[in-house]
Parts: C-alpha cells; structure tokens; sequence
RNA sequence: GGGCGGGUAACAAAGUGUCUAUGUGACGGACUGCAAAUCCGUAUACGAAGGUUCAAAUCCUUCCCCGCCCUCCA
C-alpha cells in the first residue's frame, strides 16, 4: 500500500511518490543552538523520527538531514553576553541540543550539517540566484528580489501584492523592494564573518536550508519539514531561493508540524513557559513525552499539561503490561515457534487479531501518518490480547513470540519500548538504599544489593504479615513499593510485581 | 487587513456520507482481606440555524466562536 501525504504545497492529501523509487531523502529544519532544546522540538522530531521510521517499516532507505543553524543572530547576541565566540558558543549548544534529544530516545538524522561549514556552498548558490537575476547586490549586502520570481507565495499560499501592503523597509536596509529578503549580510563589528565575493559578510538566515538541502540530496528530493511557523517566510523563501538558482523544483512535498501550546497557551519566551527537555525528562519518562507527540497528530497542535501526561503514562501502562505477559510466556519456552497446526481453535481466532492489528496500524499509518488512530489499533489489540489471556492461562509459546515480534515492530516505529538512556547509576543506588530502609523498617535485613532481591525480599514480608491477616502491614508494604514506581499484584499465584 | 487551521462526550483525541474510534476519568458488576491488574456492562458527543440526501458529526449555505502565521521561532 502506498503511503498518502497532506502536502502544504498543493494543501492536499497525496499519494507519496519518491524520486528514486525506495529512497525516501528528506531534509528538516534544525535547531538553532543558543540555548537547551525546548519540548517544541522535541515535538517536530519526535514526529519526524516517527515518520522516517514508518517509511523504514515500508522497506525504504531513508536519507534524512537535518541542519544545525550555527550563525545567527540570536547566537552572537548571547556569546557577546558570556563574552565568547559565537561559533564556540553554538559549538557548546550543539553537542547540548543533540544530547537532549538523544534522551529522548529520538534517532539521530543520518547528517548534520552547520551553517558555519557550508559557506562556499552557500556562496555559490548566491552567485547563481544573481546569475540567474533574481538577486543583487546593495553596498555590500545581497538580496533575493521578491518580485522576479513569479511563483513566490505558493507554499504560504500569499500573493505578493497583499503582502506589500503591510510590508516595511528597516532603516539601514538597502532593499529595493520591502519585501526582498537577504541572502548575504554586510560585515558588522563583532559578528563572524566570511570573504565573499560582495565583500566580508555573513550568510542570512534561510540561504543555509537551502543549499544544504541541494547539496546533500539534490535539487529536488521529496520531503522538507519543520514547525509549521517555518512554513513562512523561512520555507517560502527557500523555495523561491532553491528554485531560482537550479530552475528545478525544489522539494516536492512539505510537511509542517502543528505547534505545541501550554496550558493552552503559545509557547514563547515573552510568556516565559518554553519548558526544556532536561527538565521535564527529570519528572517523566522520555516514552510519556513521545506518546503524548504521537497520540495527537503531527500537523494538530498538542497542548501540553502534567494532566494530559498522566493519562498518557497509565494508557502506557496498559501497553507494557501486555507486552510483559507475553515475554513471560515467551521466556518459559525453550524456542517458541510458529505453529499454525498445534493451535487450538481460539488461538487460531486470536492469529486473527494479530493480523487486524497489523493491517489497521498500516492503514493508519498510510493514511497521513495518523498516529492517534495506530495507538487505537494498538489499544484494540491490547484489550483483544487481555481477553484471551483471561481464557488461556497458558497460551501456547510460538503464538506469543509471533505476537510479540509483530507488536514490537510496530512499536518500534511509534518510538515503542526502547531502552531507557536516562536512568543513571546513582537513580540506582538512591533506590536500593530506599529500598534496604524500607525492609529495615520492618525489623528485617538482607544481604542483597539488587533491586529484584530487595524487593522480593519485602513481598516475602509483606506475605508472611498477610497469612496472619496482619492487613495493616501489608498495605504499608505495598504503598510504600508503589510511591518508589512499583506496581503490586496479589494474584491466585502469590503476589507479583513490576516496574511502572 | 491578507493567509491557514480548528470547534466531537468530563478531559484528551481520531473519523469526514450509513459500520461501538481510542485513551484517561465516572458509574455498576465479576475477581480480591482491601487494593491493583484484568474482564463484563452503562452513561455522557459531534459550535448554531437552515438546506441537499433513503441516510449528515461528515456535503452545501449562513452565522457564532477559537487558534496560528504575516518580525525571530520546531
């Protein structure tokens, strides 16, 4: 089946064709790196992670870029505060922004590209915009001149006049048209700057996306992303810059991701509520954060809150619950095969639900990638799967294995069940003390350093109180294992637990 | 003013012509010492008014609200 796509270009849903058949090249805007990533770009790439990953699942070969604005003004602004320089400066960010996004357990693009390395490049292309006349040169700075490129507004869906309206030229600009934008910027004291041929300078700001686009993955590739604030005037001029340098088109479907809002408020220094991933990855698992992204869809724009994480996080605990019942029968056989023959007539129902959980996450997927309705497939599955466990105490091995391996295949697109990075030695060894008072606390002791023989070692406690119907106990037992993140069942089979 | 997207149950969020979305929460039941988990069952929807249609949350018309972009932004 082939994948459908809401292009902005065309503002219509379309069938996904990629220029080289199997090849998915896709290029997203970056962080600027003046400061620590923010949840609002944890927003854009987890989508995108998502995204690429899904094209994966389809058995395509990805290429994905993804810039690191790295000369900027708002980069030069805060250096001068710290008094460093400014390429050092976002050179700090950088590795910074990259490792907040790597605890978010969100797959790195295949290349990073900065501005400060792609100068000759973008040089290049900015002889060929004036080659070409659609730019110019004004007392050392260049425009791109607006006016001559006669598709300009078609990715924002603005038309030139109505913009000229309300269009102003700053003082000290020496633009023709109020409209223009830059290309390359005069020298200033204090800034970074590069030799040109107009002089010593710097690049503007959406010069960069779109020779580091062009030069990675061609003149025209498929898919070019970002926020939807991009979509204009970044991505509108890139097109028009991209377009009139090469005279082919440019990228040939945009996507563009809807804006997280707090509290349902716009995200914005001036409101003072721009979150950082570090911070919130402090309170909440980094899987919380990427099903909160994932189980609204990309181009709606989530609103953020501690409730909307809650219910998030228990609507996860149904999943990993699942997952952990068939890794329990899984890990009781010795090598647990498919085998359609020796199952019983409800199992042979049940390969049906495995099948419609596939078939429905696709057809979700397909469509525009709609996360919210795969977590729903995801969720029938999850209801489905509890309800033949509760007739089949002991379903057979080969028939959960094949279960699991489909549910993590599934998950692993919708960033499902990693392994957590974030959790460090010394979280570990704050709760094994925890733990050791809490036994302690009860009169007992135990030569044991694991949290597994810890905790075990408490619920031996918590039973014996409980055959003595000492209740009070017990429940102090299970309460207290409860606030340190564990959940504890009383089944007919004794008590069991597991890591929420 | 110009451009774009919305308004779906208590909250979140899909659907876009007939078919229980889904998650969290609420209520009742089973299970349990009590819980938890799980299962079974129940309730609460499509901003408003008209229209088209055998059939509308979905299409059309009008109206009312909300958000975003047009300056830097993921």
């Amino acid at each position: 089946m082939t994948i459908y796509i809401y292009n902005t270009l065309t503002k219509k849903k379309e069938e996904f064709i990629p220029v080289d058949p199997g090849k998915v090249k896709m290029y997203v805007c970056g962080m600027t790196v003046y400061s620590d990533a923010h949840i609002g770009h944890a927003r854009t790439y987890v989508a995108f992670d998502i995204i690429r990953r899904y094209f994966e699942y389809k058995g395509n070969k990805v290429h994905y870029v993804q810039n690191i604005t790295d000369v900027d003004d708002k980069i030069i602004a805060a250096a001068k505060q710290e008094g460093i320089d400014p390429l050092e400066y976002s050179k700090r960010f950088t590795d910074q922004c990259l490792a907040d996004l790597d605890a978010l357990g969100i797959r790195r693009a295949d290349q990073y590209p900065k501005a400060s390395e792609t100068i000759p490049d973008m040089i290049h292309m900015i002889k060929q915009i004036i080659h070409r006349g659609y730019g110019y040169v004004a007392d050392g700075d260049v425009y791109f001149s607006v006016e001559t490129f006669s598709d300009y507004g078609k990715l924002s869906g603005q038309n030139i006049a109505e913009m000229k309206k309300g269009a102003r030229v700053e003082p000290g600009e020496n633009k023709r048209s109020p409209l223009d934008f830059a290309l390359w910027k005069k020298a200033k004291p204090g800034e970074p700057v590069w030799q040109s041929p107009w002089g010593p300078g710097r690049p503007g700001w959406h010069i960069e996306c779109s020779t580091m686009s062009c030069s990675l993955l061609g003149p025209t590739f498929d898919i070019h992303g970002g926020g939807m604030d991009l979509q204009f005037p970044h991505h509108e001029n890139e097109v028009a810059q991209s377009e009139a340098a090469s005279g082919k088109q440019f990228a040939r479907y945009w996507m563009h991701i809807g804006l997280l809002t707090i509290n349902g408020e716009k995200m914005s220094k001036s409101l003072g509520n721009i979150i950082n991933v570090k911070d919130l990855l402090k309170a909440w698992d980094a899987e919380v954060l990427r099903m909160f992204f994932a189980q609204a869809h990309y181009r709606s724009p989530p609103d953020f809150s501690e409730k909307a994480l809650t219910d998030i996080q228990k609507g996860r605990e149904r999943l990993h619950r699942v997952k952990e019942r068939l890794e329990e029968t899984v890990k009781h056989a010795p090598s647990p095969k498919l085998s359609l023959p020796s199952l019983s007539e409800s199992e042979t129902q049940y390969m049906e639900t495995i099948k419609q959980l596939k078939e429905s996450f696709e057809e979700a997927m397909d469509n525009d990638f709609n996360t919210p309705k795969a977590f729903a497939s995801l969720y029938e599955f999850v209801n489905k799967t509890n309800r033949f466990f509760e007739q089949h105490k002991t379903p057979d091995p080969g028939l959960c294995k094949h279960t699991l391996d489909v549910l993590l295949r599934i998950g692993y697109v919708l960033t499902l069940f990693q392994p957590k990075i974030n959790t460090t030695q010394d979280a570990d060894v704050e709760l094994i003390n925890k733990l050791q008072g809490l036994l302690q606390s009860f009169g007992k002791t135990v030569e044991a350093h694991s949290t597994d023989k810890l905790i075990e070692a408490l619920l031996r406690t918590r039973e014996e109180a409980r055959t003595h119907k000492n209740w009070d106990i017990g429940d102090r037992i299970r309460k207290n294992l409860e606030q340190l993140g564990f959940e504890i069942q009383d089944t007919t089979s004794g008590p069991v637990w597991r890591k929420k």
